[in-house]
RNA sequence: GGGGCCGUGGUCUAGCUUGGUCUAAGACUCCAGCCUGGGGCGCUGGCAAUCCUGGGUUCAAAUCCCAGCGGCCCCA
């Protein structure tokens, strides 16, 4: 049987990925609805530490979390014009209840705006009552038609969705840094190394000014977009009628924004970013078990063996720490088993450390070894934990880093997308270069650095003209 | 959107070309037990498949044909 861990991550990516999601007990994906997928215990679990990690920062920064409908009605659906045609092709629709057609359609939500918004009409009515901060986490349904993936691209997405409204354009404008500024510190918590790119203008959110994405790094090159933040302007606040009351006493449309943190991109990216061949290698703060404890027994000392084990577990207790005091399981098979659900630190116990009153320390994303006396447990293993996060988060950048190839021609696109990375571009800005690039190099043009201004080393690779901007093109999810 | 490949116990695969010997084979998992125990050990026995679904061809279909559903890959 092949299992996951026989494959390599880097050069089978989707087999290990896939077998890695069922055997380490994330997702299983054999529910007969396409793009819909069961989330097992450790997948699960690990979605609601990313979503408590996020919602705290929101929650933090003054924005109210509520609970808003399903659906919406085709009246309201259809009001902005670009979020219609953006979306269209891709909501599922409730036509019928209870065996009869209904009186009117319902549209499932692909996102919220146009169910968030008329409610933002009721509540706003003066400068007052701005800015008025709004998250929520939920489940949005999109039909992709493309070929789903679990986690990656599915039909029923898990995610936390935020909008706001503000008075002025500076303010929302201020509103954007902020909310880059929250997504980047929870990413950061995780690990994972990202691109924080301004959308091209004709790739941005359907409704949007322009749009900032998250576009976090895969083993097989392709980019995961993870998180979004969009200034909407007025188009929303103008359709949706929302308006307030200036001081002067002049009414006017406010400005909004909305921003998304996909939950299960995120999950993916800690896979596939953070694990290896082994398995899954987590960062101690979504780790089920940040310390797992193996008694190595031998015949006839069962008994004291498993009694000293619970002392150190009693000594670990400030930690999520298990005792795998299975009896008909071999260590060996153990130390394979907490290695591919990629527990942080594991603790071995056996005669020899029994006697000299110590443990063996073993890291998972070093794979080494330490032994310890049972005084300094709880410190090394503290300890310990710190440094599996912080090298986590190192040795990701450092990938992404590597993954980037500067590219002055076309073929060096080609070459760079063949080669499963990232090509660093300049650029003249215009989309008939980008169509030819994706046409020529097979990959997309993601957009220029939102928060580094970079400058271009060379004129546009595929035109030849003076190049404005540094961009970014890669395959994506 | 276009093209290609695929669907057999929980998992992976053999069988399909050339229909009958398939009452569907093997490995892994799982269950019962024994043995073992510092990296997946071994042994004995057992459970488990409307051969994706529906229709068609045929004396006879896992095997051939059509449609649907699901999955994978490549191109746009």
């Amino acid at each position: 049987m092949t299992t996951a861990t026989a494959l390599s991550k880097y050069r089978n990516f989707s087999e290990w990925f896939d077998s890695l999601l069922l055997e380490a007990k994330i997702v299983d994906d054999r529910f007969p609805v396409k793009g819909f997928s069961v989330y097992l215990e450790n997948g699960a679990f690990i979605l609601r530490r990313v979503r408590q990690l996020l919602e705290k920062e929101l929650n933090d920064t003054g924005h109210k979390e509520m609970i808003f409908p399903l659906v919406t009605t085709d009246e309201l659906f259809g009001k902005e014009a670009a979020h219609i045609k953006g979306f269209s092709t891709e909501v599922f629709v409730i036509e019928s209840a209870g065996g009869k057609p209904v009186e009117s359609k319902l549209i499932v939500r692909p996102t919220s705006e146009t169910i968030m918004y008329p409610m933002f009409k009721l509540w706003i009515r003066s400068h007052a009552d701005l800015p008025l901060l709004v998250h929520q986490s939920n489940m949005v349904y999109r039909h992709e038609t493309k070929a789903t993936r679990p986690l990656l691209r599915v039909r029923e997405i898990p995610w936390n969705e935020a909008h706001t409204v503000h008075a002025t354009a500076a303010e929302a404008e201020q509103q954007v840094r902020k909310a880059v500024e929250i997504y980047r510190k929870v990413l950061d918590r995780l690990g994972l190394a990202y691109l924080v790119l301004k959308r091209p203008d004709f790739d941005k959110f359907a409704g949007a000014k322009y749009s900032v994405a998250f576009d976090a790094w895969n083993p097989d090159g392709r980019v995961n977009q993870v998180a979004t933040v969009h200034n909407l302007g007025k188009n929303f606040s103008k359709v949706f009628e929302i308006e307030f009351e200036t001081r002067d006493g002049r009414r006017e449309n406010p400005f909004q924004l909305c921003y998304g943190f996909g939950y299960s991109r995120v999950l993916a990216a800690l896979i596939s970013q953070h694990g290896d061949d082994r398995g899954l290698v987590l960062p101690s703060i979504v780790s089920p078990v940040q310390v797992v404890v193996v008694p190595i027994v031998f015949k006839g000392q069962e008994e004291s063996i498993i009694n000293y084990c619970r002392q150190l577990v009693e000594r670990l207790k400030s930690f999520s720490v298990k005792l795998d005091d299975r009896e008909d399981v071999t260590p060996g098979e153990k130390f394979y088993y907490w290695e591919k659900m990629g527990a942080p630190v594991r603790v071995e116990v056996g005669p020899r450390e029994m006697v000299e009153n110590k443990a063996t320390v073993f890291r998972r994303d070093t794979l080494e070894k330490t032994l310890v006396s049972v005084d300094e447990l709880e410190t090394t293993v503290a300890n310990m934990l710190e440094a599996i996060d912080r090298n986590l988060g190192e040795k990701s950048w450092r990938v992404l880093r590597q993954m980037i190839f500067d590219a002055s021609t076309v073929d060096d696109v080609k070459k760079a997308i063949s080669e499963r990375r990232i090509a660093r571009i300049s650029w003249c800005g215009s989309e008939e270069c980008a169509i030819k690039l994706k046409e020529e190099a097979g990959g997309e043009l993601r957009g220029t650095k939102f928060d580094e201004v970079e400058v271009p080393y060379g004129p546009c690779i595929v035109c030849g003209r003076p190049a404005s901007e540094v961009a970014y093109f890669a395959r994506a999810y």
